[in-house]
DNA sequence: GAATTATGGTAACATAAATCACCTAAACAA
DNA sequence: TTGTTTAGGTGATTTATGTTACCATAATTC
């Protein structure tokens, strides 16, 4: 039995006792856990299946359990999509949904085989209304996405390709697979939406990283040799 | 006595009976109000002033009163910056100051003269704890900040110089200025570093929409004359 | 197992946009 | 006033990056 199964195991379907809780569940009491849970079903998505679609109705937040989902918008009539975040387990999607607009201004998709927790878009705005330290943790988590978005905008606007490429290798490797040695499950195409390059590019800068010996590819297994290297072409890129 | 110095005779220096109140302050009770009124201080600041400095300590939110901001991410190193957005009288700048990480990741200058309430960040973190409404409000304000920057990600790497630069205009007409024909107080630097651009393009394209009848520039004055060109524009970009 | 599609890859070429050099006029300070 | 700085502007040149075409291999589907 691998490690996954074994993750699985200890899990639960019920909120109250699930050891993967959020940050902000965490600040729940027992009864504002047992109500979130009547509002929410958990599902498993097979790799490239869609979450979330861009327009759709939002009737729910998004609680990633397992696996690997990416954030996207949807590009218009042969634009490409570009990609703004992954998230791996313990994240959340969808608050943007929970006032004003009603659709989703994005589109999620799985990456990896996912399993998440879908949960009712009004028990979480009652909670929001009702426990204080729930909502502090919700907008620490909307500051902290709005933070890295702005990074993005500046990496856009100053760095070139392999600037961006590299700051992007080590997002991954820090925030989202929290290892330097890790099974590239993004494509190529998927690196270069989320780095704002054509596919083509990407995979050159990739290929540049490798002659360079700062970075090791055995069949899609990554592993980053040179650090310090990487992290010196991501500031000056 | 312009229309200006008029506004300014409305406006109170107490929060209570203040009527630039925003939508998030208008949720609060009289009481709450008083004691926000405790930890606020109004300061006016000249045309090219720092208001917030990126890196400092950050003790406050503001709240913009009268005049024109911009909120920007510093450069590195001969890097230009870029202006995440501008902010009209009603906004509130800050809010990722609150939890978390203690200083700002962002500066913030007067375009034009501007008044505004520096408020305490305690003042703020207690009203989130007590108030849900409040809360709710702060949320959907750091959502639509949120779907901002995805529309400007995306607009970075999928449209060019002309297309920006409309999006960017009509941003300014329908959303800071709130009028067709406004004196344009931003520089061509701004603008550049607001769309993601050389200031030599940002002055090149604008030329070309002057030339194409699309906009008047008259001594600053500038006007939307034909408004679905710009739209067009901005769409196909 | 064969056929098909998706993904990774190389090299030549095209082009959008930055940079550079240089200029004018306005704003500001001495 | 006069010098000095700042903002706006034009055209030539360079460069980073996208595009196209074409191929190999891995992964699916029939």
């Amino acid at each position: 039995m691998d490690y996954t199964s074994k993750m699985e195991n200890e899990t639960a379907a019920n909120c109250l006792i699930c050891q993967n809780k959020s940050e902000c569940f965490k600040k729940l009491s027992n009864s504002e856990l047992e109500n979130a849970d009547k509002g929410k079903v958990e599902i498993t998505f097979k790799k490239k299946e869609i979450i979330a679609k861009q327009g759709a109705f939002a009737s729910h937040v998004m609680y990633i359990k397992k696996g690997l989902v990416k954030q996207y918008i949807e590009g218009a009539n042969g634009h490409k999509n570009v990609i703004i975040n992954f998230f791996s387990p313990g994240q959340i999607i969808g608050l943007s949904s929970l006032f004003g607009k009603s659709t989703f201004d994005f589109s999620v998709a799985a990456v990896e085989d996912s399993t998440l927790c879908l949960i009712d878009i009004n028990i979480v705005r009652d909670l929001i209304n009702n426990n204080g330290e729930f909502s502090s943790r919700l907008i620490q988590k909307l500051s902290e996405t709005n933070s890295y978005s702005y990074q993005q905008l500046y990496d856009l606007t100053n760095k070139q390709l392999n600037g961006r490429l590299a700051g992007a290798i080590l997002y991954l490797a820090k925030e989202v697979f929290k290892t330097r040695k890790f099974k590239m499950t993004l494509s190529r195409s998927d690196l270069a939406e989320f780095t704002g390059m054509s596919t083509m590019s990407a995979i050159r800068v990739l290929n540049d990283f490798k002659e360079e010996g700062i970075l090791v590819d055995k069949n899609g297994m990554f592993e980053i040799v040179n650090i310090n290297a990487l992290e010196q072409i991501s500031r000056t890129g």
